[in-house]
DNA sequence: GTAATTATTTATCTTATGATAAAGGATTGG
DNA sequence: CCAATCCTTTATCATAAGATAAATAATTAC
């Protein structure tokens, strides 16, 4: 739990009762590799911080896997499509590495922002910044060979490579698992 | 000013007091076709509503003209990777039909935050909508092709066919005009 | 209204990636 | 520790989209 506050500070200080107020409505949870966190179907009335371990979020399209990110330690996962209109997510959420997270109940985190104007602003800083990140990403995807987009993955964030197999990463890129192959193999 | 407070209305009401509090930071901008509202390089410090006109936010990759994203009548527009992280924008905001806009001083609005929570939280709703909006886009680009993803534009937002140049929606669309001129004969 | 500019289409050729099949490696469960 | 399953690579062929050039169409400025 302290790991999320300190998560938490970078964003913005909370005050100790604040931090309690989080705690109450919080709990961990302790799950293996290839589970899913969260199913496809479900709307999302959770929100994650991982301590220990990698996730996904996929979804099927034609009957395909799609990775739409991954998340590390360190890292606030939900998805927001859900979150934030109520409707059931398509997606799913997948454990890749055997994990401990904090789930925090977001209908009730909703409720705290009305008493603690300073957990509303934190999540706001939050979701902004992962908000940024996302027209980010579109920015790597446009206009970008397979290629280019497979060597920036590997410059900028080879744990992904590391840590994921190869066949969720490919869809990850927009690329089948097949040509993911053939780029690694030029060179 | 009025079209701004109603597009307010429909993520959270607002007080008098502090409808009155975002007009006085608040001004109307009359801009011209084909005009940079804000060019590149500038750090973002407004927020922008349009009341009437399309715009788009664009950049330069390798030297040639990428489009982000439309905006038309009843959207709001920022380049939010610079006016949440204060760093300086390597998008510009173009006028593409002559437009009438709201401009909202950002650093006076992050201010006003402070003694208007319901502020705070309208801001939040509209950007977290933004989110949601962006991640779907996502969805749209992974896995399709430049047919699919010119159907879907064509199918979800014809306006967008209708009111823009091509030569902006194909790099929009991740192709280049020529293709897109190829993918249109296709019919 | 006309010339000049700009936008769009069409054509040709090349290349990257998809689809499919199959082989080789790695992991997992009993 | 072995068998079964799953993951990754390699190969072949087909196709969508890039690059370039040039023709046509539309818009803009004078």
């Amino acid at each position: 739990m302290e790991a999320l506050f300190q998560y938490f500070r970078k964003f913005s200080p909370l005050s100790k009762e604040a931090e309690k107020a989080i705690a109450e409505i919080s709990s961990m949870v302790t799950i293996k590799k290839n589970n899913d966190l969260q199913p496809i179907g479900h709307t999302c009335k959770t929100i994650y911080f991982i301590k220990k371990g990698v996730a996904r979020i996929y979804y099927f399209k034609d009957g395909i896997d799609i990775t739409e990110r991954f998340f590390f330690e360190n890292s606030i996962i939900a998805r927001v499509e859900s979150l934030f209109t109520g409707k059931p997510s398509r997606k799913a959420i997948q454990i890749l590495e055997d994990a401990e997270v904090v789930a925090i109940n977001s209908n009730q985190l909703f409720k705290l922002y009305d008493d603690y104007p300073e957990i509303e602003r934190l999540f706001r800083k939050i979701f902004e910044s992962a908000y940024v990140e996302t027209v980010n990403r579109i920015e790597g995807i446009q206009f970008h060979s397979a290629e280019e987009r497979y060597n920036a993955l590997l410059h900028e964030a080879p744990d992904v490579l590391m840590r994921v197999p190869l066949k969720y990463v490919a869809s990850y890129l927009g690329i089948t698992q097949v040509s993911l192959s053939r780029i690694r193999g030029h060179r």
